[in-house]
DNA sequence: TCGTTTTTTGAACAGTGTGTTGTATAATTC
DNA sequence: GAATTATACAACACACTGTTCAAAAAACGA
């Protein structure tokens, strides 16, 4: 598998990654849709003809970026519960997703803004849904019996309280730590989300 | 008050009011970025010129809307809350904004999802939050003692959920009813919210 | 290293939308 | 009905898009 993957020419890498960096800079000067594909070629250096010989517009740039992006942490984060799934809900929260939040502060500070894009906070809060579907909820559901609320449901609204969450904090300069956030946010949550995944009471007879 | 509004020109009435119906239909048809001004001026019938007279953008005539709108609904809200506040928790859930929701459906299935507007998205989730952390967390404050957590990050974390909630179900067509989706999402919230604001448990001597 | 393949460049193009300027026309107000 | 005010229309310079094409440059593989 990784031997295929080898022969990507080297103009293209280097071109693509001029792209990248050229968004992010400017994402974090001037917010996404303030961006046209000339200051991004202006930037990054490149002809303009040449972007779209990669990309088939801002968008396109944005989403394979973060695609990469999000593979390399889907990959820690998998592996992270992997040894956190024997002992059921742990004492201390992860704080890995606040952490990764603090590493990319600048552009998740615009991002998640006003100045930010409807499709990628739209994008991220699925994906962040399922994400905590599978390695939250799943694994808690009880064997049998329905639960009092879907548990696609729920992983939505914890994605939307997690976003929120992030929101609140890069508004405040990220205070207090991430670990105290990711604790805050998890007795929260967790305080609702045993009780939605509980087997229905049966009706009063 | 209500009669110093009396003098607004009848032309500039009949103007804005068609270039909010406009936006508000090609919206649903086209998403809100794809949307010009001069869509908008053709679907109203207005000269382009026009429209600079009263809106400065696109965003502007958008909230300029959007602020009457969400005026009309603070009032009834506050009204509905007035006589909620004596009974504590209600045990039937508030639904009166999954209804309202129901009512602006098409509009709402596109400006909540990756067709809409990022600077709407983080505008009403703030107002919501600033709207819940009024109506709802102030008045089971505790009167003394700190909380768990900050009452202005819990609103914010529940008026995440919610907005969460509105995408889920205006994805699934509004399944299942408007009360069920207030009751699920109130229930859910209250099992947190009570332990979050709740007095601080003094540290282990 | 050399020849081949592939990518990048730069110029040019038509097309579309913006925001502003005038002046003329129409509607509303008092 | 006269004065006021909003709208219409045409025109403008400007900016960005998305595409084409031939030439130049870079990377590849043997």
């Amino acid at each position: 598998m990784a031997e295929v993957a080898k022969k990507v020419d080297r103009r293209i890498q280097r071109t693509r990654e001029l792209l990248r960096q050229a968004l992010m800079s400017l994402i974090v000067e001037r917010g996404y849709e303030a961006i046209t594909i000339q200051d991004i070629t202006e930037r990054a250096n490149v002809a303009r003809t040449t972007f779209y010989l990669h990309f088939r517009d801002k968008d396109d740039l944005l989403f394979q970026t973060m695609r990469d992006v999000y593979e390399e942490i889907a990959a820690r984060v998998d592996e992270h519960y992997a040894h956190l799934l024997q002992q059921g809900i742990p004492d201390q929260a992860d704080a890995s997703d606040f952490q990764h939040i603090a590493d990319f502060a600048e552009f998740y500070k615009i991002m998640l803004s006003e100045r930010g894009s409807a499709a990628f906070l739209v994008r991220v809060r699925s994906y962040l849904a399922e994400m905590i579907q599978k390695q939250v909820i799943a694994p808690i559901m009880p064997p049998s019996g329905t639960p009092n609320l879907p548990p696609d449901l729920v992983g939505y609204l914890i994605a939307g309280m997690q976003i929120a969450a992030y929101y609140w904090w890069l508004q405040r300069d990220m205070q207090p730590s991430a670990q105290i956030m990711a604790q805050w946010v998890q007795d929260y949550c967790v305080r609702g989300v045993l009780w939605a995944l509980a087997p229905q009471e049966p009706p009063k007879p």
